[in-house]
DNA sequence: CGCGGCTTTGATGTTCATCAAGTAAAGTGG
DNA sequence: CCACTTTACTTGATGAACATCAAAGCCGCG
């Protein structure tokens, strides 16, 4: 975790995602509570516990967010991109987060006092409005995501992951997955071994192709039935 | 569906759940713009797809909020006493419901205007606050139940969801199953069957009784043990 | 090169859904 | 209020889906 000096935030693509209603005074005010940390792969940002004193957000790499089960299991929650905060839904609720996040690929946190945030709903209502859109959209599609894995058999998870893979977060038909089959299992709630069969098969049916961590996706409609069927 | 008179808000519960920070003059205000309505039991408050005008609460009863999965059958994403939002979540990213809601007993719900609470969020940073921590203290618990059932074994689910009316909804040893069996199935992502077949056994093992719909918990310090340990 | 971790595959047994058949309960119409 | 119909519940038997275990191959790294 290393402190970088202060980026410029008037130009941040972030601004468009949930700080469209600030001015570029206000922006030039958040520049100076914001931080910027990097964590490479594998880094941690916050367990499960840690007091929430920053509202975090996402702004290059990619990172898992997960928790312990009841028998001690990593249960990945979820795995996304940039402009999906980081700190997501416990931040105006809870005192401690409920979930760890860490970075699988090489990754960029920034990082706001939360009583600044706080103080910015308190006097721009349309900043309020924004960020609760926001919010609001990132635990829908936790919530969605979790329920669509919960519904599908082995073979129709491994194809809906796959499918999120390709379409939401590399959006390309090759790409190196990030993670080990392992946390795919902690992912979509199977053993790894099932994991690794169910995409031996999908390769033997030639939906897809395998080189260690690289998977190319030959049938996508192939997967999509798969997906909605199973 | 039946319209009643307005209620006088100011007396009412839910001020010090969700609009603690607003005046009586305000509170006044918000009762022109709210309505109740009520429904009986297997009532349809709003489903799927519906466009979303309204700001619901649930003000008394229970209901379940549920989808159709990708098979077309009925998931139940939660089942919910009063004060926990219905319109939740989606309220500030959708345009339309993502998901059903329906009493499951005799319920009653207070509607109001989107565009007031807007309004309020805009004008009353306080407001805000307070819905965002409240909306987020909902997404919370729903992600949270979902990766719970997800993470245990069909024992485990039952045993789940039985210490969940026990001491979440009812808060008491003895309750009405506010559901059918099916219902309890599609809510923990099990067959009916095996529903029916765990709780015999729980009968069996003198952990609970059953008279029709109605539970008797008996030892609930080996639910809690079946639960943590599935 | 040799150790340790990740991956792969096969064999085995458990867990679970499905099917079927029967019983109880709850509506429905006369 | 009773006969009838339908829906919910229950239980057992069966097979499919899945986890677990074990052994072997691979691959990166010291």
């Amino acid at each position: 975790m290393i402190d970088q000096n202060k980026c410029r935030c008037s130009g941040c693509e972030f601004r468009n995602v949930a700080f469209s209603t600030l001015n570029e005074s206000e922006v030039e005010t958040l520049c100076d509570y914001h931080r910027e940390y990097s964590y490479s792969k594998g880094g941690i940002i916050h367990k499960e516990g840690d007091p929430i004193q920053e509202f975090k957000y996402l702004k290059s790499g990619l990172v898992k967010v997960f928790r312990q089960d009841a028998q001690g299991e990593e249960q990945i929650i979820t795995i996304t991109r940039p402009f999906e905060f980081v700190s997501n839904i416990s931040v105006f609720s809870q005192d401690n987060y409920k979930y760890s996040v860490s970075a699988i690929e090489e990754s960029v946190i920034c990082s706001i006092k939360m009583e600044h945030i706080r103080t910015l709903v308190l006097h721009h209502g349309n900043f309020g409005l924004e960020l609760m859109g926001k919010l609001s959209e990132i635990s829908d599609k936790i919530i969605l995501q979790t329920l669509d894995i919960r519904s599908r058999n082995l073979a129709g998870r491994v194809a809906y992951i796959l499918l999120y893979f390709t379409k939401d977060i590399y959006k390309s038909m090759v790409f190196d997955l990030p993670v080990s089959r392992k946390e795919i299992a902690d992912y979509i709630s199977m053993s790894t071994a099932n994991v690794i069969r169910t995409l031996s098969d999908f390769r033997k049916e030639k939906m897809i192709n395998l080189y260690g961590k690289t998977v190319e996706v030959l049938d996508l409609d192939k997967l999509e039935m798969i997906s909605s069927r199973g």
